[in-house]
DNA sequence: ATGGAAATGCGGGTTAATACGTAGACTAGT
DNA sequence: ACTAGTCTACGTATTAACCCGCATTTCCAT
């Protein structure tokens, strides 16, 4: 009666990730039984130290909290996972339920819902933040209509994944021909179909989708670097 | 001798907020005096407080960290303020040092390094983080060059930022024209003075720029999901 | 007051992007 | 073998974007 919630915290910040620690463990039931930095030391931890519940980031180097959630879920299926993210965007919550999250929180959340999160989580609900309980519920009543945005982006082939990259990094038409080899009749083609299958109707609105889709700059912190997605590919010097 | 230094808080997300107290209240010397979610708060804690140190985020809803440093800075100038952000982008570190800032950490420092740089800003020195200060010691040696972007930006004029933020939108010149009550003509000069003081060559460019710049407000889901605006309150556990 | 910057607008011209239809080559699955 | 989907490419046409110079008005600061 005695035994202690095992909980393994993944989050690229260090200070939030130390700063969690200790605030869990005033949490008389509460034991944080180690600590990663991405999707790969998650892995690597909950195979050593079999932890009840994982609270995960999303956005991290290595290997991403989507990626990782799907990996867990395939290998240790009875580890809950909680998701405690900054994205509010109904992008990253669809990718993390369908993933195979158990809860969804956001970072500016109190301490007393995170508590309320994690017990919820380890009693076999599954909890959201309201803000975003909201967003779903939005959805469900809509018909899974916004759903239809993700099932067009998975209807979207790798080649025009490559060139939608291009179109905004800021690259023309013509750049991006002569870059992967192709006639501009041929990215104009990818570049229309891609507006076809997003409802996108120019090069700004492609460029708003690719970057909200995370395909330029890896990390969150340089997505708002101004100078991170314009690269110096418009040198046309390949 | 027995004084704790006072420290405040000043960070959106609340769980990294909580988790940096109960961190800091482990220090003997530290105390935390106040927490803020924002920028307006901040400089009424302060009044109200009299802290020693800030801890500062940038990016925080209502008023953001650069401008907060800015008002606390002249009002307060014997208040240290040590910036903590995830942003490591040349533009935050420019415009934060030159607001005021008596340091500069990032999120995922270690519980150490915040340590050392709040005892260095409480004697008085500057503190910056490894990779900021390898930046500015960077540029420094390239003579500044890589601050005319920030020069460049604060060029734009309101009606230029105006025309930016709906080009970013997806919005067509003829729209931005109706919208604003502009000929296009005017639209397009605004656009084409906007693409030569910025030293960017097409709409993708600038969208990727806007978004940088934190311009527009929504995400990307919700740029493209008509229904967003819709809020409703829900429970959590569902 | 007078110069400078900003905002507005036009003309003329070039280039790039977008829309739409067609179609051959290739691959993978049935 | 047949089918479906993708990648490739072209033609034609329209629209939008981009470049350059110039002119006017307003407003602010020296």
């Amino acid at each position: 009666m005695n035994a202690k919630h095992r909980i393994l915290l993944v989050e690229d910040h260090t200070l939030l990730r130390i700063g969690l620690r200790a605030l869990l463990c005033q949490i008389q039931d509460f034991e944080v039984v180690g600590e990663a930095a991405n999707g790969r030391e998650a892995i690597g931890a909950i195979k050593e130290l079999s932890p009840e519940i994982v609270l995960m980031d999303l956005t991290m180097p290595e290997m991403n909290g989507m990626e990782a959630i799907t990996q867990i879920k395939e290998r240790y299926p009875q580890v809950g996972i909680l998701v405690l993210t900054l994205h509010r965007s109904e992008e990253y919550i669809h990718e993390s339920l369908k993933a195979g999250a158990n809860g969804y929180i956001l970072k500016d959340a109190t301490h007393e819902e995170l508590c309320i999160a994690i017990r919820s989580v380890l009693s076999g609900k599954t909890y959201l933040s309201p803000d975003i309980s909201n967003k779903v519920v939005r959805v469900f009543l809509a018909g899974g209509k916004s759903a239809s945005l993700a099932f067009a982006w998975e209807s979207v082939t790798s080649r025009e994944r490559q060139v939608l990259k291009m179109v905004a990094e800021g690259c023309a038409n013509k750049i991006i021909a002569a870059y992967l080899s192709l006639s501009i009749k041929t990215v104009e083609k990818h570049r229309s179909n891609l507006m076809r299958k997003l409802d996108l109707h120019n090069a700004s609105m492609l460029t708003a989708f690719a970057i909200g889709k995370g395909l330029l700059s890896g990390d969150s912190s340089s997505a708002s670097d101004p100078s991170a997605g314009l690269v110096q590919r418009q040198d046309g010097v390949i």
